[in-house]
DNA sequence: GAAATATCGTTCGTATACGAACGAGGACCA
DNA sequence: TGGTCCTCGTTCGTATACGAACGATATTTC
């Protein structure tokens, strides 16, 4: 490690193992750069990740409560609201309210959203084949397997 | 993959394989939540990952121009930005005028910062440690060697 | 049945993240 | 020298991300 430019002592030498280029936190978070930029560019500067993600969970299994609805996409309550807004907003999803629980509000892909999801399948397929490109096919699973024990 | 509660028609068979829960993309996006949640806890609620970024950074390598700073700590030029800003108003970094290029802005840690980065180094390692904490040793060194390659 | 507790959706404030556009300064070449 | 192109820092707009607080509704507990 080298010295601080304004530094007048010198670092503890116990922290010299310290490289930031090195940390788990700081690579993830360029590999999820990368992969957000591979989103980009396949899927269309339209439609975010997390977007996607609220698309595909709800084609998958149905319509859900809307904050139940960001536990499966990983989001709270206070970012599944912006996210489903966006999403009313241009139509592909459409809300009621839970007639069995007067606090939540059903989230539900429109039938303009379900033709929209459909066709972007196949592109979102290919988003995690790019994304996975660099590695060899074991590779692969090992990281993933590897990630799911971080979550 | 279940019928969306709003399809009047069936998904098509082809895409029937795409589950969210699998996609890269999806799992690296929880785990770099978790991680942020670890960081949090342990570094305070005072300072960002990306504030930490460049103060581990400047006080590796000292100094450096702001947009060369937001490449080191993988930022754009309007993200570092508002980062130096921030950390500018709490007084751990400071700026100045590059002679040698009237575009460059300098930033470097100030005296306080010099101090206050050595100080969370300790930290900074356990948040790495307690990261990892859920992988064995060889796999963590696989993880890291694979995340670096998607990059 | 009423009180304590929990969950739901909403709003606010702050912090990344980044595309796009802009003016100022620098490098390069004809 | 002048023109072209690049880089630098800045600003704007949009979209996550999440802690905290709030009122409304459910559930639990006694």
């Amino acid at each position: 490690m080298a010295r601080p430019s304004t530094a007048a002592e010198t670092p503890d030498l116990a922290d010299e193992s310290y490289d930031l280029a090195e940390q788990v936190g700081f690579i993830m978070r360029q590999a999820a750069q990368r992969h957000v930029s591979i989103f980009n560019e396949i899927m269309g500067a339209d439609l975010t990740p997390t977007q996607w993600a609220v698309l595909a969970r709800l084609y998958q299994d149905g319509g859900s409560s809307q904050n139940l609805l960001g536990r499966q996409t990983a989001m709270d309550a206070a970012t599944i609201k912006g996210v489903v807004d966006r999403l009313l907003k241009r139509k592909l999803v459409q809300t009621k309210p839970d007639p069995e629980d007067g606090r939540r509000l059903i989230v539900e892909l429109s039938p303009a959203g379900v033709d929209y999801t459909r066709e972007l399948l196949p592109k979102a397929e290919t988003v995690t084949k790019v994304t996975l490109a660099p590695l060899a096919t074991n590779q692969r699973a090992t990281l993933i397997a590897l990630l799911k024990q971080l979550r």
